[in-house]
DNA sequence: CAATCCGCGTTATAACATAACAGACCAATC
DNA sequence: GATTGGTCTGTTATGTTATAACGCGGATTG
């Protein structure tokens, strides 16, 4: 059972996507770190994808539909991987520099912080990336 | 008087740049908003600077000391604004899409949310970057 | 039936960033 | 004072990421 279903959240549907967006979102969801646009190219060439358009398109699409992260200090994609994450305005990541790994989660007292900031300052909050660097357990453990 | 100065900090020292460091350096102090590298590389080409690689290794050095920040999500660049900001684990921007203002700031309870889901992850955080994208409270008054 | 919107495919190009090589300078130390 | 190691420099070339612009076709809708 996912987080998502434990709380008592509706599943999320996941309709309608195009061919290419399909074939895009496929890629992502079976990847196990971040992917450039390029990347997925090459993925999808097999399939008749040929030009960075067709992805960057599709990417568009998924990310604002929030099916797909964009991790803007790696120029890269991730499928997202919170089922909640409709739910919450913000959503972090924990990127690993020695084994690439990406944790993503979303933390209701820092969203809580950052929107007591945002009600102080009058700034009106769009979209927000969080991206912290650094080494995941595990491989600070070894280290 | 700094807001550093205002709470006992000392002044941080601007020591030893080489002439292609203050040169990119100056450029940006000056700078009404963030500036991509080849933005900053017309500016500087007046000064002799011809290559990408110039104006990338001094943005390197300068962002290894805190003197300039890297906007992941705009890969463009920034003077820190923050006098204090070497005291701070990390610094967030507010990055108005309207206007393109980029508001520096730190924030203690944000960064101590950060510090607990760090310890309760065993995630050993180096580097943060937090970017939040909206409309500044002028452009969000107007619109 | 337009008119409009959206996605598709394509070619070309823009924008961002680094590799790799070689020379100049300076400090440390043998 | 010669040698070594480190850092900065300048340069050419190349790699990587992202978008512009055109035209086509299908779906929706007024």
């Amino acid at each position: 059972m996912s987080q998502c279903e434990a709380h008592g959240h509706v599943k999320r549907s996941e309709p309608s996507l195009t061919k290419n967006q399909q074939l895009v979102w496929d890629v992502l969801r079976h990847a196990s770190a971040p992917m450039s646009a390029y990347a997925i190219l090459d993925e999808v060439r097999a399939d008749g994808l040929r030009a960075p358009q067709q992805v960057y398109r599709a990417l568009d699409k998924l990310v604002d539909t929030s099916l797909v992260h964009k991790l803007e200090s790696l120029n890269a994609f991730v499928a997202c991987a919170q089922p909640c994450c409709a739910e919450h305005e913000m959503v972090c990541f924990a990127i690993c520099e020695a084994c690439g790994s990406v944790d993503e989660f979303a933390d209701d007292q820092i969203e809580q912080q950052f929107a007591e900031w945002t009600k102080r300052s009058g700034f009106v909050r769009r979209q927000t990336a969080v991206e912290i660097k650094g080494l995941c357990k595990g491989c600070a453990a070894q280290a």
